[in-house]
DNA sequence: TTGAAAGCGATACCAC
DNA sequence: GTGGTATCGCTTTCAA
């Protein structure tokens, strides 16, 4: 194993020069620089991990909690995963994954054990259980997601309030005036999942600002209970023609649905989407959709991570603006027969 | 922070002794073992990772190097992921996320600078240019995916050629005699990537012993794409009336497309699909699969890695059986005109 | 601008 | 069965 003392002995300084190259933090000659950073490249040095970690109580890893079994979203939550990962390493820091499943015990160990610098958590309920642990644990940290009470803590979110806003007002504009919204399963809004509740809330409120018709349900992930689901929906309001999926599964199904029961989209129904756009694409109908900005939640929750990790911060959430991409699954709503032409 | 002194000072005894009652590498008295064992758990004691890994060199983390961007099977990675962090925990290591687009320096820096103690690398292709790098490391390492020569390395994967013979013998055990395969996209094969060749091989292998026409295509992850797809292999043999589709990601569209051009599953066209169990529920039949056991997989890579780290082994590949889930689209091949009834 | 040396908190060897 | 202590590789203070 190449050390720092053996880098000191090719360059001919002493071990703290080579370690103060490599931090910067004092002025160092440009011969000596140069000296040193000839040879960590020849000789291929990499600090030693641990060692760093005991003499500085840094370990450059960040401990990101993820539900990795939920079934829910998944391609979602591979990609916030994915730009946590990514945005971390372009401010060198490592992962440390840890999975939902170990609770708050494991936020415990990682930081008590000086595994981790801060963490990340994802997926955070309304009355989440590892949120007091955080809290206790005094240690850098950002949500992805928000809790009911987030006094104390940094939070990063979609605005998924906006995006059901934006979902309703499309929709308002072209002229639907009867709408419903396909949620999440069930066992999502029992756990309180701030996200699906939110894009609901948000949902019926801005239809009662435009003062619209709107139902909604959450529907589990099965192609029965989605046809049972939308069923349900045209029999609270036979005349909806504008339809919000919040809830990739069970999208195929909605379509297929609609198709059978003869309803076409967007002739008759007008169809919005809350899924990555892969999955748009791969529909019978291009899907316009409210696009989740993953890529810009990850690195912001790094960046706010990194902040922390750097001086001093006040908590604040920061919700981030959806996307509408509109492609073919939403149209001008027919005339109501009941109106008049001028 | 609580230190092994600390804990030494509560129980009375010297820091030596906690380190041995923790590691159990000797033998200590029940009356030592309970004083210690208390101190700890009143004083809530961890060790701190990075001094016992600078004193032991060993870090207890498993460096997991995942693809995390690929559109293609993500639901299937995060099986993979999941797996492996739950099973790395059983053994009481945890995992460090590398992303396959850090490329083979990143294995190299994990590895000098002592942030794991082994590697898992997914997402093998052919001739992946991090496979030299990993010899050359020579640390405790699992592939889950072969590359082409897989001397001197350890692998794991599903034996998908097992799966694709599976899916069809059970077509031919139906009567069927002229399949199709509706494949990967087309980079798949192109990156080499083990899995997608070998079972694209198996298929058409398996159908030659037979005696049934075969045909197969790789297929883009777009609607059109899977039409297109679909007409040419139709194209190429109208008489198609077995199908099996290993992308999930058209496998919606797949579905769609036959109902339109007026071919029904099963009565027309038995369709056998490579998915996790979840998909196969969201769709208007419930599709018979080839479920390729992630969780086996990600149990058994961790194990051959813990147990590299435990002794000397001898590299191997074991492929894993994959497993036929019989649902409703499958079904007994229509009697064709020409055969005669007895 | 640089060097010497005292820790950081464990492990594991050597004594007893 | 237990204790003392050198050691791991690095950071950072103190001195020059």
């Amino acid at each position: 194993m190449v050390t720092i003392t053996d880098v000191a002995q090719a360059a001919g300084v002493a071990p703290s020069t080579v370690s103060y190259v490599l931090s910067g933090k004092r002025s160092i000659s440009p011969k000596t620089r140069r000296l040193v950073e000839e040879s960590i490249r020849r000789l291929g040095y990499h600090p030693h991990a641990g060692a760093r970690a005991l003499a500085s109580s840094r370990t450059n890893v960040i401990a990101l909690v993820t539900p990795l079994r939920s079934d829910l979203n998944v391609a979602v939550m591979m990609e916030f995963v994915a730009s946590v990962a990514k945005a971390a390493r372009e401010h060198d820091y490592d992962i440390l994954l840890l999975t939902k499943d170990e609770g708050p015990a494991a936020l415990q160990r990682v930081s008590s054990s000086a595994l981790a610098d801060a963490l990340i958590v994802m997926d955070i309920e309304a009355d989440d259980p590892r949120v007091p642990m955080l809290l206790a644990l005094n240690r850098p940290a950002v949500l992805i997601g928000a809790p009911d009470s987030t006094t104390g803590l940094t939070c990063v979110d979609l605005d998924f309030s906006a995006a059901a806003a934006g979902c309703v007002r499309r929709l308002a504009d072209l002229g639907h005036r009867s709408i419903a919204l396909i949620g999440q399963p069930p066992g999502v809004y029992r756990r309180g999942t701030g996200y699906a509740r939110r894009f609901m809330r948000g949902f019926t409120e801005t239809a009662a600002e435009f003062g619209i018709r709107a139902v909604s349900r959450p529907c589990p992930a099965s192609y029965e209970a989605s046809s049972r689901c939308l069923n349900e929906l045209f029999a609270a309001d036979p005349g909806i023609t504008g339809l919000v999926v919040h809830n990739e599964a069970v999208l195929p199904a909605v379509l297929a649905n609609l198709r059978q029961s003869g309803r076409s989209v967007p002739a008759d129904i007008s169809l919005i989407a809350v899924c990555p756009d892969s999955m748009a694409t791969t529909q019978p109908v291009p899907l316009t959709t409210v696009t989740l900005p993953a890529e810009d939640v990850g690195a912001l929750a790094v960046e706010m991570t990194v902040r922390q990790l750097t001086g001093p911060t006040t908590p604040q959430t920061r919700l981030l603006a959806p996307r509408l991409v509109t492609r073919k699954s939403t149209a001008v709503a027919a005339q109501p027969e009941s109106e008049e032409e001028t």
